[in-house]
DNA sequence: CTGAAAGCGCTAACAC
DNA sequence: GTGTTAGCGCTTTCAG
C-alpha cells in the first residue's frame, strides 16, 4: 500500500499500540530494553508501514551523524575513482554514506567545498586532494572548523610534506621513496641517461615524485640536466605536452633525447608514449617511458608502463578508517613493477 | 579563536544582538525582510564565530534536504565514474551535495542501498545502475516509496527497456541504435563477418547493444552465427575472457576466425586486444576490434578504438536535471567513431 | 520495561 | 522589520 507523504516514528508507534520511546529503542536505541513482544509489534508496523528512519532527524537529536565526506580533486580521474571506490566500501561497513565534493583542483573552490562540508557535521571526513605546496593556512582553518567540531579528519600526504596540519591524520604515501626505488631500479635494468615529466611542481604529490627519483638516480652518480625537467599539467594531456617539447627539443638538435623518462603519473606516461608515437618513434624502444600508480584501467596499454604501484583502493579505506580513529597507522609503500615500457 | 565544541545560529544571533529569528532570516530565509544594519551585524556575527548552518538541522526544520543521492554500479568504472562527475558537477550547480552508494552490480545489495538512501530523505535520487532484465519488482517498490517520499528520481535506461517504472524519469540512452549505427559502419568500411562479446546478457545494457549491432548487420543482410555470440562478465576481464574462447576455437580448427569483434564495452574490447595480441595476432589487422562508450581513459590504447562515442559526463548532468525536474528531456545519442582498431 | 516530556538546531507562521 | 513561539522527526533523560 503505498503511503502518500512520508511515514513516522509517531505512525509507526501508533500503530503498534506503543509510545514514541519505545518505537525508538525498537527500532535503533540501545536494545535489551524492549520487551519481546513489543519488539516485534513495532517491527511488524515499521515493516508494513515500510518506514525508514529520517537520518537528518536522527542526527539533530544524537548530534552526530553517519556522514563521511570524501574531497577529491576530479572524480573522473582514475587514481580518485580508485581512492572513492575504497573509501566507499570502508564506509559502507562502518554504517556510513558517503558525500562527494570535488575541488577540480581548484585552490579557491577548496575554500567552498570545505564550508560545504563543514555544513554537513560529518562524523569523518577524507582529504583525498592534490594538496598545494605553500597551501594556504586559509584551507588550515577551514579544517580546523571541521576538527573542532568533532569531525575526525585524514589527509592523503606524501612522504616528503611538511607540516602536518594539527587534528588530522596523515595517511603518508611514500612518493618519494617510491619514486627513488624506481629510479634505482631503472638504473640497474641498464638506463643511463633520464629526463623527467615533473607534472605541476606546486603540487606536494608530483613534487616529492620528482625529488624522490633524482635522489634515487643521485644515488647511483646520476643526474638529470635542468633541461630535461618539464613541469607541464598534471593530466594525460600534460604529459604529452612535455614529451613533444622534449623531442622538439631533440629533433631540432638543441639536445640528444633520454634513453628514458620518467612521468610522474601514468596518465602523464600514456600521454608521453603517445607523443613518442606520432614523432614516429618506438617507445620502449627509442626511448623508455615510466609512469607512476598503476593505474588499473591503464593495464593494457601498450608497452606495458613500468611504474611504482599504489594500492589505491586500500588508501582509500585506510583512509577512512585512519579518519575514524581505528587504523593504527604506518605509510602506505608503492611497489616498483618493471615493464615493456622501459625494457629497451 | 577557536571555538569548542560548534557555534550555532543562537550563538550568532546573541553576539549579534537579534533574535534568533532574524539571524535565521538574515543568514538564509527569504531575504529582503531584514534591516541592512542588522543584516550587517549578523554576518559579521557569523564570520567571526566561524558559523556554517547545520544542514541536518535546516532539513528537518524545512522539511526537505540539499542532498542528491546518485548510486552507482562501481564508481571505479571509468563509465560510471565519468556519469558521477557529471552529476557532481550539475548538483552543484543546483546547491546540492552529491551522495554516493555503490551496488557493487550485486542486485541483492541494491534493495539495502535504496534503503539507506531513502534514509536520506533526498531531494533527488539519479539511479545509474546496470538494471537487470526482468528486474525484480522488489527493487520497484524501493524506488516507489523514494518517490512517495518526494524524491525526483531519474534512471538511465537503454533504448531498448521495457517498462518504465511509474514516477521515474528515464534517460534513455540509445544503445540499440547506437550499437546499429556502428555495426552499419562497420559493414560500409568492408567488414563481412562478425562476432559479438556480448558481455552479460541479463543486463539491459549489455542486452540492448547486442540486439542493437545484430540488427544493423541484418539491414545489410549479414548475421552474426550463435556460436559467434559469447556472453562473458561484463567487465575488462570478461572481454578477455570472451576473445579468448573465440581464439581457441579458431585454433582448434573448431571455426573460422571473424574479420571483426564488436565487444559491448570499450573495457571488454580492450581486454579482446590484449587476448588477440597474446596469440600473436595483431589487433586491427588480422581481426578488428570495435567498443562502445568511448571512455577517455582508453584513448590511447593501440590500436585506437573504433566505438560509439556517449557524451558520459553530459549523461550525468542532464539525469540530475531530469531528476530534479529542470531537464526538458530527450534522449542521449551515441556517435559512431571509427579508428585504427578496425582499419584492417 | 515503558511513557511523558524536554530538547537537538533551525524554520516558519503569527503577532507586535 | 523583528521577536515569540510552535513545530520538524527523533533521541533521551527522568519518572513511573
Amino acid at each position: 500500500m503505498p503511503e502518500r507523504g512520508t511515514v513516522t516514528l509517531a505512525d509507526v508507534a501508533e500503530r503498534a499500540g506503543v509510545s514514541l520511546a519505545t518505537a525508538s529503542r525498537a527500532l535503533n536505541g540501545s536494545a535489551r530494553k524492549v520487551r519481546q513482544e513489543s519488539l516485534d509489534r513495532v517491527h511488524a508496523a515499521a515493516r508494513e508501514l515500510r518506514y525508514t528512519a529520517n537520518v537528518q532527524a536522527q542526527a539533530v537529536a544524537r548530534g552526530t551523524t553517519t556522514t563521511l565526506a570524501l574531497v577529491v580533486g576530479d572524480i573522473a580521474d582514475p587514481y580518485f575513482a580508485a581512492i572513492a571506490a575504497g573509501a566507499i566500501r570502508a564506509a559502507d561497513e562502518a554504517g556510513l554514506v558517503v558525500t562527494i565534493t570535488s575541488t577540480g583542483g581548484d585552490a579557491s573552490r577548496e575554500q567552498d567545498v570545505l564550508a560545504v562540508v563543514a555544513g554537513l557535521r560529518p562524523r569523518a571526513v577524507v582529504l583525498a586532494v592534490s594538496r598545494r605546496l605553500g597551501a594556504t593556512s586559509d584551507t588550515g582553518a577551514a579544517v580546523q572548523a571541521l576538527v573542532a567540531g568533532g569531525a575526525g579528519v585524514a589527509a592523503l600526504v606524501s612522504d616528503l610534506d611538511g607540516g602536518s596540519v594539527p587534528g588530522v591524520e596523515g595517511l603518508v604515501i611514500r612518493n618519494l621513496s617510491g619514486a627513488a626505488a624506481l629510479a634505482g631500479a631503472l638504473v640497474e635494468q641498464g638506463h643511463d641517461s633520464f629526463a623527467v615529466l615533473a607534472g605541476d611542481p606546486t603540487l606536494a604529490t608530483a613534487h616529492a615524485r620528482y625529488e624522490g627519483f633524482v635522489a634515487g638516480l643521485a644515488a647511483h652518480g646520476l643526474s638529470v640536466p635542468d633541461q630535461w625537467v618539464v613541469p607541464s599539467a598534471f593530466t594525460r594531456d600534460g604529459g604529452h605536452q612535455a614529451m613533444e617539447a622534449l623531442l622538439a627539443a631533440a629533433a631540432g638538435g638543441a639536445a640528444p633525447l633520454p634513453r628514458c623518462v620518467f612521468a610522474v603519473t601514468d596518465l602523464m606516461a600514456v600521454g608521453a608514449v603517445a607523443a613518442i608515437r606520432e614523432r614516429g618513434l618506438v617507445p620502449g624502444v627509442d626511448v623508455g617511458v615510466a609512469g607512476f600508480d598503476d593505474v588499473r584501467m591503464l593495464a593494457d596499454v601498450v608497452p606495458a608502463l613500468s611504474t611504482v604501484r599504489l594500492p589505491l583502493e586500500e588508501i582509500g579505506a585506510r583512509a577512512v578508517r585512519r579518519a575514524l580513529g581505528t587504523d593504527a597507522g604506518g605509510a602506505v609503500d608503492g611497489e616498483v613493477v618493471l615493464r615493456a615500457s622501459t625494457a629497451r
